[in-house]
DNA sequence: GTCTATAATGGGATAGAC
DNA sequence: GTCTATCCCATTATAGAC
């Protein structure tokens, strides 16, 4: 492994420590099983980190930005609120279906954030920003659909959070497909009350 | 420490688990950090229980049960549905700020259960016992408001105990009173567009 | 600059003295 | 039956050979 900058070593072993993390767990991803992933031999591992807490700083930032990407494609076409709201919960529990591994991930790096002093900021900052891009995802919405949010789309955009994370954390328990999608419909009736006619018509092009 | 039945040895090393997980995570109770907590040497751990692995599944099953009584208390008196619903959740997210390392302890333990294969069948218990709870308590607080729900009760209690979870999740996160309020009071609005009078009107005593 | 080899620590589990 | 003392392994981190 020759001539590779730090810099990108860091990137690559944050890389392979999610990978092993999404896999085996977060206790499983131990240096040894990390270097393994990346295919680098253990002292590059401090080479290019100072400890393993300061690498899962790296890796929780890297989750945090690939939860972004995966939202962005949740704003399918709808021609109702009820309908969008149902298929981005729906399109959100299929990604979670579709590695499951990897959103779990997402739950272990948060508690052990909480618990690590020199982590602890991290989580804060993470619901900000998956609150920050739900609303702006809400906002999207209201505008492709012509409606507008009776409550301020940070309240709602929490809401839905609230409604992602909780359902994602019942069906990674029982895996049950069925009551989750039943789940999401009653979820989608309840948050679309929320949708209303703007008060200023949007003029139609 | 002379004399004491294994089986009462194996409660109170549980006990002492659950205490050290809620102080200092999951990854912090060793063998060692647990039988310190219990006051007990080292070599009891062994002689009360096969390995860790099967005391965290003791300490499962203790949470869950802790988690019933807690849920108990949440049934106040309330005159509209939304109260009701208002006062359950505040009520949850009261208890989860009176101690909030027993509830991230929780969260750890059900991940951890998942990624071990011995422990792996609890997560889809527990929830279950979650949604047979919180069902009881809606059964009960329709009864005690004269209504009742339009869709079926276990539906309406995996959502509630989706937003149990997901406002706990960013709570503990961003520890953000104002915002969970917020969220609370919403989501109080949209279920309780679940509750209707009831077909058949409850006889008056 | 890179990696082999090893240090230092802390872990789960146990043998064997009392 | 109980617990001290220890085993042995895995871990993070680093010293020093190339």
């Amino acid at each position: 492994m020759p001539r590779i900058p730090a810099s990108e070593r860091r990137a690559a072993l944050a890389r392979a420590a999610l990978t092993v993390i999404a896999r085996d767990g977060l206790a499983a991803a131990t240096t040894r099983a990390i270097v393994a992933e990346a295919g680098m031999p253990l002292a590059s591992f401090h080479y290019a980190v100072a400890s393993r807490d300061e690498l899962l700083r790296d890796v929780i930032e890297l989750v945090v930005a690939a939860e972004g990407v995966a939202a962005g494609g949740l704003l399918a076409q709808a021609e109702t609120p009820r309908d969008a709201i149902r298929g981005a919960l729906n399109g959100y529990l299929d990604h979670v279906r579709s590695d499951p591994g990897a959103e779990q991930a997402m739950f272990e790096l948060t508690q052990y954030a909480l618990r690590t002093p020199e982590l602890a900021d991290l989580p804060a900052e993470q619901y900000r920003r998956y609150h920050e891009l739900v609303a702006d995802l809400l906002e999207a919405g209201a505008s492709s659909l012509n409606i507008e949010w009776s409550i301020p789309v940070p309240d709602l955009a929490r809401l839905m959070v609230t409604l992602t994370d909780g359902l994602t954390l019942a069906w990674l328990a029982d895996r049950d497909d069925a009551a989750a999608g039943v789940a999401i419909d009653h979820a989608a009736d309840a948050i679309s009350a929320f949708a209303r006619a703007p008060r200023i018509p949007a003029v139609i092009a």
